[in-house]
RNA sequence: GGGUUCUUAGCUCAGUUGGUUAGAGCGUCUGCUUGACGUGCAGAAGGUCAUAGGUUCGAAUCCUAUAGAACCCA
């Protein structure tokens, strides 16, 4: 489309117009593509991969878009760039999605058996599995989609079952019957990171058990009575007076009927509760340490879903824990052993996944050491080899990582990675070696010590982080592509994953490649609604971001979500402040619009670029490379928030708000030399610079909005298919491009313009009436004398040194010079002196601050000679307004 | 209980190593069919920087305490 065919260009910005358009575009020339070239430096980002069973969230709105303003910028500016993208299995998640699906058609999962299991599995995937990928393009990613990947694909697999083998054979992973936090509703184990902690109002029960041998009772106080079933002791402290004669005495565990030592250990607090503590080995850490330390009996009462097994009393057999609660106490009253109730404060243990109160379990599960692969991931954060940001995240990292405890991997479920350990369930010929576990890559064919064939391989899969602990390095497939663009650069993502992922994500990435697998690791901000919730989906307080880009568009979401997130700080967010976003796109478009209205008229030469140009010309572009400056800067540090700001204050205060409107006296001037033709050529410059200081502006604005910015970048110029502003080169910062006595030439003109502009505004003097104006001064050029005429709307403006004050005049004064309006039976005389009074009362408080600071001796000794020098200097330009104003004001009439 | 962070205009937030006359956007008020834009233009009002101490010639900025909010860990 050239410029010339543009004949109606909407006055508004309509991004639904635009977006899909150019993301087919994109796609279809494979602009997002990337393939070794050592030629390039690689600039390389991982995703991190939504889980499968998810929709597109505003968190990952703000996540991904802030790793494409990166990828953007760096493809842009000459790296190869790679954004790999994916997703990740999430084996609880879509086990439970899967399982409840197949619940509601009837089907029992345990039925129809692990094989069959894993087809819906796959189904479900293929069907759901890639919407996320699909909501996630509507919002313009530079993925490389070519490269998408999935946390079990094959070839991703096989690198998580080599990584368990060889951490096997190193000693790392170990199988174990420990005391494990378990998820009665998916029926798993899961790790002390899956566990988080809720304060509720519970009850704090006091059970009277019977002592033998005496008429006495010990009372003690729990929270869970149902667990007393499991009891197998009770415990003081050595030094309780209270209990010192029953310590070694037994007692007879009511309901149950069963005796159990009444004991003493140093762990029992004197001050909780009665001071005796009863004792259930199999469901609580602390009482498990104590039944060792006294070879108690461990009695598991529970089911895989926390119902009460056999090994309670048959009245409670089957019972839910919750259930057997409320009986048990009920049973205590009516025995009438229950000394009281009392309300009480707890904090409860809940699976994240499950949602509900996990059980402490004993169970056989597979753990990996930590100690040793956290060392060095300590190391490389400490030593600034991978540095996060905001900083103080350092702290907590190092916390967890120095108090790191060995990992629980295995789970009791079968999506996923299945555990490659084989057992021999051999025959007759079977020898003890046959107990050891084979663990291998390949299915093992035969039982390595008795030869038999009867094999069962274990049932469980590993937890999803120990897979995508290798997502930094094993999405790339090759030895040659790791060495190209491992490690990656830039990891972008939400802290809340600071342990489950980035922190083993470095353990992983320096024990398989040696080597830090990012060198910035940018947490994200936490967004909230506008009551300061966070943003979930059981409140509901989310708004669909599909719904958001319909309503604003992509890139108005995108602007907007950056601009409110300041690193580190939380974003209070809703839809309606895409305002923000939508009237900055907008504000764009019309620029451009204006720039290609009159460009169907004047035409575009380069030849010109560089002709015919004023204190305004070098003025924006002292501005833009000064913008450019800033923002790469910002960009270096990852202040992309701040980024925005600097690219919002340009484009629109200086661009929009002045440039444009200078320019404007150019390109409508028509002022004309004898043969018309100089004032063309002037035209011409004039436009032609403004679409190329335009062009460069989109450039900067592209990796924040890149729609909007690429529709304009086709506008302004013919292009070929295939060319694109994504791949075009970004703007290179010229130094020598600032220019600090076109600024000041400026920054003259623009404080004169707005003081005209208050004194209208003030004297309510209406935009279509002219006003004449006198300047004090001696020397203002022609062409801004012109500036000032247009933008302030004054018909004729008169310069002189030796300037007498005219009659009945509104006044001001710019850096020393004095600026008269006359307004012959319009000025209020009142109003013009409490508005000459105003300025001068300011004026004076500030030069009293200052006078204090210059007359004080140790300000004058200690401070910076330049500081001192800045201030005398302040002080003189502040003494000389006021004494103008004064006088102005003297002589008002 | 331990840790981290925050508290600046009515609202949401900037404010780099202490040197400010404390900024922006939204909102408010006034005026405007200014030949790109009312998703706009011009102008204005609005803050003793949570509180109390301290360090310093000088504190929104550094230190201590208090109050409130959020997050993480146990």
């Amino acid at each position: 489309m050239s410029i010339s065919e543009i004949k109606e260009i909407p006055r508004a910005y309509d991004p639904s117009a635009v977006e899909d358009k150019w993301y087919a575009y994109w796609l279809k020339h494979d602009l997002f593509h990337s393939e070794i070239d050592k030629n390039k430096k690689p600039y390389t980002i991982v995703i991190p991969p939504p889980n499968i069973t998810g929709i597109l969230t505003m968190g990952h709105i703000l996540n991904n878009t802030l790793q494409d303003i990166l990828i953007r910028t760096k493809r842009m500016q000459g790296y190869n760039a790679c954004w790999v993208p994916g997703t990740d299995h999430a084996s609880i998640a879509t086990e439970t999605k899967v399982t409840n699906f197949l619940k509601e058609q009837g089907i029992d999962k345990k039925s129809i058996g692990r094989d069959e299991f894993l087809k819906h599995c796959w189904e479900w995937k293929e069907k759901y599995g890639g919407l996320i990928i699909q909501q996630l393009k509507k919002l313009g990613v530079s993925c490389d989609w070519q490269r998408e990947r999935f946390t079990i694909d094959d070839h991703y697999y096989k690198k998580v079952i080599e990584t368990f083998v060889t951490l096997y054979r190193e000693g790392k992973i170990y199988r174990g019957y420990r005391m494990v936090n378990w998820c009665p509703a998916t029926k798993s184990a899961i790790s002390d990171e899956e566990v988080i902690y809720k304060t509720v109002n519970g009850k704090l029960w006091y059970f009277k058990y019977p002592v033998k041998g005496t008429d006495r009772f010990i009372t003690v106080a729990t929270t869970r009575p149902e667990t007393m079933l499991g009891d197998t002791g009770v415990a003081v402290n050595p030094n309780d007076k209270r209990f010192k004669d029953l310590i070694g005495k037994t007692i007879l565990l009511p309901i149950v009927e069963r005796d159990i030592p009444l004991f003493a250990d140093d762990y029992v607090d004197m001050e909780f509760g009665t001071g005796a503590v009863k004792v259930t080995p199999a469901h609580d850490v602390n009482d498990y340490e104590m039944a060792k330390r006294h070879q108690l009996e461990i009695i598991n009462i529970l089911n895989e879903d926390a119902t009460l097994n056999e090994n309670v009393p048959e009245e409670f057999a089957g019972l839910d824990r919750f259930e057997a609660r409320k009986r048990v106490a009920l049973k205590f009253e009516e025995l009438g052993l229950l000394e009281k109730i009392e309300d009480y404060q707890t904090s409860i243990g809940y699976s994240d996944r499950g949602g509900v109160p996990i059980e402490p379990y004993l169970s056989e599960q597979w753990f990996m050491k930590m100690e040793e692969l956290a060392k060095p991931a300590i190391e490389a954060v400490d030593q600034g080899k991978i540095k996060f940001y905001p900083s103080h995240w350092v702290k907590t990292y190092n916390h967890w990582m120095t108090n790191i405890s060995d990992w629980c991997i295995s789970r009791q479920l079968w999506w996923g990675h299945r555990i490659p350990v084989w057992y021999c369930v051999g025959d007759d010929h079977c020898k003890i070696e046959c107990k050891e576990p084979i663990v291998s890559v390949e299915p093992p064919e035969k039982c390595l010590h008795c030869g038999s064939k009867k094999l069962r391989q274990d049932e469980d899969v590993l937890d999803t982080w120990a897979s995508s602990w290798l997502w930094a390095h094993d999405v790339f497939e090759t030895e040659e592509e790791q060495n190209y663009y491992y490690p990656t650069d830039t990891l972008v993502t939400a802290p809340d994953i600071i342990f489950f992922w980035v922190a083993r994500m470095i353990m992983a990435g320096l024990k398989f490649k040696g080597d830090i697998p990012f060198s910035k690791v940018y947490f994200t901000s936490i967004l909230r609604d506008t009551q300061g919730r966070k943003m979930s989906k059981s409140l509901g307080n989310s708004p669909d971001p599909l719904d958001v880009i319909a309503q604003y568009g992509a890139d108005a979401l995108r602007f907007t979500v950056i601009y409110l997130a300041p690193l580190g700080q939380d974003v209070l967010f809703s839809t309606d402040k895409c305002d923000i976003g939508r009237n900055f796109a907008n504000k764009i478009w019309n620029a451009g619009r204006f720039l290609l209205m009159n460009a169907q008229n004047i035409p575009v030469d380069k030849s010109l670029i560089d002709k015919h140009t004023d204190f305004s010309d070098e003025w924006i572009l002292s501005r833009f490379h000064q913008t450019l400056q800033q923002l790469n800067n910002a960009m270096e540090n990852l202040e992309i928030n701040n980024a925005t700001k600097i690219i919002y204050s340009f484009v629109w205060n200086d661009f929009c708000d002045w440039y444009i409107e200078l320019a404007k006296n150019r390109l409508y001037s028509d002022a004309d030399d004898s043969n018309g033709t100089i004032s063309a050529e002037v035209k011409s410059a004039v436009i032609t610079r403004a679409v190329s200081i335009f062009e460069n502006l989109l450039k900067i604005v592209h990796p924040f909005m890149p729609f909007i910015t690429e529709e304009l970048w086709n506008s302004i110029e013919e292009r070929k298919d295939g060319d694109s502003i994504s791949t075009s080169e970004y703007p290179a910062l010229d130094l020598s491009m600032i220019n600090s006595k076109a600024e000041s030439e400026m920054e003259f003109v623009q404080d004169i313009i707005t003081a005209i502009r208050n004194i209208r505004g003030e004297m309510n003097i209406p935009p279509s009436k002219f006003v004449s104006a006198f300047i004090k001064s001696g020397d203002v050029a022609q062409h801004q004398i012109d500036y000032i005429k247009k933008l302030a709307r004054v018909s004729e403006i008169k310069v002189d040194k030796n300037l007498e004050k005219p009659k009945a005049s509104a006044s001001a004064v710019v850096k020393g010079s004095e600026i008269y309006i006359p307004l012959e039976g319009l000025i209020d005389l009142e109003r013009e002196r409490n508005r000459l009074q105003k300025e001068i009362s300011r004026l004076e408080a500030s030069l009293t601050g200052i006078e204090k600071k210059l007359s004080n001796e140790k300000f004058l000794q200690n401070a910076a000679a330049e500081i001192v020098e800045k201030e005398k200097e302040k002080k003189r330009g502040w003494e000389e307004n006021i004494s103008k104003l004064k006088s102005i004001l003297a002589g008002l009439e």
